[in-house]
DNA sequence: TAATTTTGATTGACTGATCAATCAACAAAA
DNA sequence: TTTTGTTGATTGATCAGTCAATCAAAATTA
């Protein structure tokens, strides 16, 4: 029952099927085999489309950053303050899908491979970087900038770090108690910290970073870079 | 040029050869004859001692949590106070060996084998029991007992993540920045939350909690595993 | 001491399984 | 008939694990 415009459809069921099978495997060590099957298509079809395994994982790869994202510029759009958007970049990162043990075990997974794969590494340094750019641009207005980011460090890590905590789930305190953990770690910090006269009215009017908005390239990188 | 007495030699070449190999690649996907190689012997040798590259894997992680214990509670030793002990637990988290490009390539590397094999996970799972023990043991003579395992939540989840961001490479913050952030963040937690009267006494009077020393078994665990 | 047997250490060569990747061929739509 | 989708069969490479054979030290015996 074959017709035209099958691409993207097969596309988008082997990118799912690889999360899924990555997921549940806790490796990238899966078989294309595997993902072909999980996704109903033949082994084959799987090379036909994607033209090798390492193109597959990074199709993967892309695939759960732009659904972690979209997910935040959602939560973002609907915080009208600073404060309540640095909440929202909390939540976010323990909501639901990617809270959930299979989506960390393929991060996990993934954040081993980019040992190997500049290119999954870029898309890790991507992740880490959109974090720390939320994460700063709302910190601004409500504490001096040194502080700001070193605020910014100390979330980004927490986050991180319950993630891999998660991952091996032994004690497991869930998205409630991380969320509450972090959003303590903002309060008592910023409770110390408090702003300067200068940046308290200099909140952006979006509160949209730079890295969220779809993105013209910094100067500093490279150039002819597909864009997530 | 074969002696007798060799074992205990060959064991060690290979399980370090095994360590090297593993934060080089960045993985557990490594060849038995790159090991071997590495070692100086042939890979035959490889399974003759270790019956399996699973079994050669396990020994190796055990080796690199015996590392950090013997790291640990040679500072705890030398800590005077609960407060210096949570420094010295902290320091060595972050210290030389431990905080190396390629030793923190393996400890990841590990972490996504936790997801497949069980023992790799029962020793992760050691290490963060371990760490989160001796945060909570001299945290308890500092602050209430809740706060304390609050803190100690935080803590161990920041030296988690500040590990994996380091792994990526980018931003790297180095080992005394993530000192100073961890020390920040215990120093304003037990300011925030001062002792109270109860336990301001009842430190214990060695320092090392239970599960640094060599321990018996806690009931709830299975019997018969070997400690590390 | 000299001759021997035993034992541990060590390897090269081989096997069987797994898997990514290729290709020729076929089916259905355009 | 051309284009797009699809697969079964196959290939070539890689690797964990095995095995029989070798070698040298130690133990035993003569």
């Amino acid at each position: 029952m074959p017709k035209v415009g099958m691409e993207p459809m097969r596309r988008k069921a082997l990118v799912d099927a690889a999360l899924r099978v990555i997921g549940d495997h806790g490796s990238l060590s899966v078989t294309m085999s595997e993902i072909a099957r999980k996704a109903g298509v033949s082994p084959a079809l799987a090379h036909h489309y994607f033209g090798s395994k390492e193109q597959l994982l990074i199709e993967t790869i892309r695939s759960l950053l732009k659904q972690l994202r979209d997910d935040a510029v959602t939560a973002l759009k609907a915080a009208p303050t600073p404060r309540a958007r640095l909440s929202a970049v909390i939540s976010v990162s323990f909501h639901a899908d990617q809270f959930a043990p299979q989506t960390i075990a393929a991060w996990l997974a993934f954040y081993a491979e980019a040992q190997r794969s500049e290119e999954t590494r870029r898309f890790l340094v991507i992740y880490a970087r959109r974090l720390r750019s939320n994460l700063l641009a709302n910190l601004k207005p409500l504490c001096p900038v040194d502080v700001a980011e070193h605020i910014a460090e100390g979330v980004a890590a927490m986050i991180d770090g319950l993630y891999i905590r998660q991952s091996l789930g032994s004690t497991p305190i869930g998205a409630e108690a991380s969320i509450a953990l972090t959003e303590d770690y903002v309060t008592i910090q910023l409770d110390r910290h408090p702003a300067s006269l200068s940046e308290a009215g200099a909140a952006p009017s979006s509160g949209l970073s730079g890295h969220l908005l779809p993105e013209g390239r910094r100067e500093s990188e490279p150039k002819h870079r597909k864009d997530i």
